[in-house]
DNA sequence: GATGTTTACTTTGCATACAAAATAAAAGTA
DNA sequence: TACTTTTATTTTGTATGCAAAGTAAACATC
């Protein structure tokens, strides 16, 4: 491959991540509309209803979100009713994440929201996609641990 | 799969996507420094490259960057000298986007930008590299034919 | 040729991303 | 204990990403 083609956008695997994450993003609003939240929140309440309780720095490594972005999320969140956030007991710097009554019960109505996505699938079968997840996670770690 | 199942993080394709698009754009960010611009910005001007001249809605298009933000970051390349945009002659409506000297000059420069992040993608071979390509596609397709 | 409609872009308002600086509390050390 | 260092989180400043509303020029129809 010359150098002309290496500069070519088809040739660049980021844009394809970069087109296909924030189509992502655009076909989550919809279903995610009625719970009233957004993707990255979504993110959020998936890592707790999986460990119930997470602390901050849990919740930046489950969600791959940065700290900084995850505050203001949190904020939202918190302010939607879905969480709330204490410090710990034994020590006050870290803080612990946790579910309200309502944020636990968003769980059921989320339930259908996987394979609403899902289906909007069709190019694509289960190995295929089982491939696809397993090449992504071998370059997310090239990516990071560099 | 059980509901419960489908809800984890690490079953989720849009999260892949995600950390490795965000991933990417920090692995891209030091590359693009001596250049003094944005990933985004450089997208815009891989396009332009490409294409040595563009309208406004096919640089939407090539780059799949929405149009409210292509306005903003051909802003931030005229600012740094890298564009001018003037509107078309035969309809004032099309703006054409145009590289300027200092914008056709970053090329040369830009050429080993792409080398340098394939080196720190040792995970994956040329194969599996196009295999990836290929999935992604096709799922973008999905995802946007919908 | 005046009016309604479409088309190409821009603006606005809200929600992230992210690096870097700032805080505050816990740990380590003299 | 006073001082330094580390750790967990927040704040700040800049740059998107996106939907929806706004603008202006070209088109279409009568």
């Amino acid at each position: 491959m010359t150098d002309d083609d290496l500069l070519k956008l088809d040739n660049q695997l980021c844009h394809r991540f970069y087109s296909v994450s924030n189509a992502f993003t655009r076909a989550y609003r919809p279903l995610l509309q009625k719970m009233d939240i957004t993707y990255p929140q979504y993110l959020v309440l998936l890592a707790l209803w999986e460990h119930k309780q997470l602390t901050i720095s849990a919740l930046v490594e489950k969600s791959r979100i940065d700290p900084g972005g995850l505050t203001l999320i949190l904020k939202k969140l918190e302010q939607k009713g879905y969480v709330f956030v204490q410090p710990s007991e034994q020590d006050k710097r870290v803080k612990q994440v946790v579910l309200t009554t309502k944020g636990k019960a968003a769980k059921a109505e989320a339930a259908a929201i996987p394979k609403e996505l899902l289906c909007q699938i069709k190019n694509l079968d289960m190995n295929e996609l089982q491939l696809l997840s397993g090449l992504i996670d071998k370059l997310y770690c090239d990516l990071t641990h560099s």
